[in-house]
DNA sequence: AAGATGGTCAACCGCTCGACT
DNA sequence: AAGTCGAGCGGTTGACCATCT
């Protein structure tokens, strides 16, 4: 059996919002809240609306802490490393954001840095591809706290690496390899922003090839707002001691990397940062 | 100058989950 | 225990705008 729909779509106003209606939803918001049911919002603040059209106005448009403009390098840091450990969870990864949304983030992924993604990991030889590239193994590494460690060299396309025997450890993609050194970071942590939102470690799990895991998007979002470094389950993946956003990020054994399979990329991925 | 193409982003859709009865 | 409901999520769509040809 079906679900009733939420709302008559026949009867309620959809498409782009009116200023008006963005004026009476935030007037009506700011005096009463959602009074914990979205639903008949709209019938209580005189907007012809569905309530979960309401929401979303409200939540990625109206809400008086959304920032809008340009995602920074730092954001797109955040965006890179948390996908890269939890996917497309994009409320977990938007709540490491303040003032981001989900859709937000989901956007600029989809139209910015899945591109770059693509375009850094494709094989050959212009510098185009090898800049970007790795641009994107440096950000990555810069969350493991590692360090690079030598000049890429030419390894053909191979999809294989590990931390070898001198502590190193290296992100392959396209035709070269760049190695990093496990101790003594030397990046700015990239750390230094404020989060908002903890991100509980807790149940993901369902990653072949990790046990690690990060909490659902209900439990982190329920979470204390206060600020908090992000927690890591030191039973299942070994590293002991990220010590997260919030302080300099270091990972102190137990590095492996491995293919996370974006795409038609060879590009090698950290896995296991502390999620 | 005009049509074609591509990029961006707000909004919608359908689903899952937890709370409640 | 089962059914219902609302909140919230990720995926997708489509309108609008900019750039290209």
């Amino acid at each position: 059996m079906g679900r009733a729909p939420c709302c008559d779509k026949t009867k309620v106003k959809r498409g782009p919002w009116s200023p008006e209606e963005d004026a009476t939803l935030k007037n009506y918001m700011d005096k009463n809240g959602t009074g914990g049911n979205w639903i008949s919002l709209p019938r209580k603040a005189g907007l012809n609306r569905c309530g979960k059209s309401c929401r979303l106005r409200w939540l990625n448009y109206l809400r008086p802490d959304i920032k809008h403009g340009c995602f920074t390098e730092e954001e797109d840091n955040v965006i890179w490393t948390l996908y890269n450990n939890i996917g497309s969870r994009w409320s977990v990864i938007a709540s490491q954001l303040p003032g981001r949304t989900d859709n937000d983030v989901k956007n600029h992924w989809n139209t910015k840095l899945k591109k770059l993604l693509a375009t850094g990991s494709t094989s050959g030889n212009n510098n185009e591809t090898t800049n970007n590239t790795r641009y994107h193994h440096l950000n990555l590494a810069r969350f493991a706290g590692l360090i690079p460690k030598t000049e890429s060299s030419d390894q053909g396309n191979s999809a294989c690496c590990d931390t070898n025997s001198d502590n190193s450890t290296y992100l392959m993609g396209g035709n070269y390899v760049d190695s990093f050194d496990l101790k003594e970071p030397k990046f700015e942590p990239i750390s230094q922003l404020s989060y908002s939102n903890p991100v509980e470690v807790s149940d993901l799990g369902t990653n072949g090839n990790t046990s690690s895991s990060i909490s659902s998007a209900r439990e982190v979002s329920s979470l204390s707002t206060s600020s908090s470094n992000l927690a890591f389950d030191e039973n299942t993946t070994g590293f002991a001691s990220w010590s997260g956003i919030g302080g300099v990020n270091y990972i102190e054994d137990g590095i492996n990397l491995v293919d996370m399979g974006f795409g038609p990329s060879n590009d090698v991925f950290l896995s296991g940062f502390g999620f």
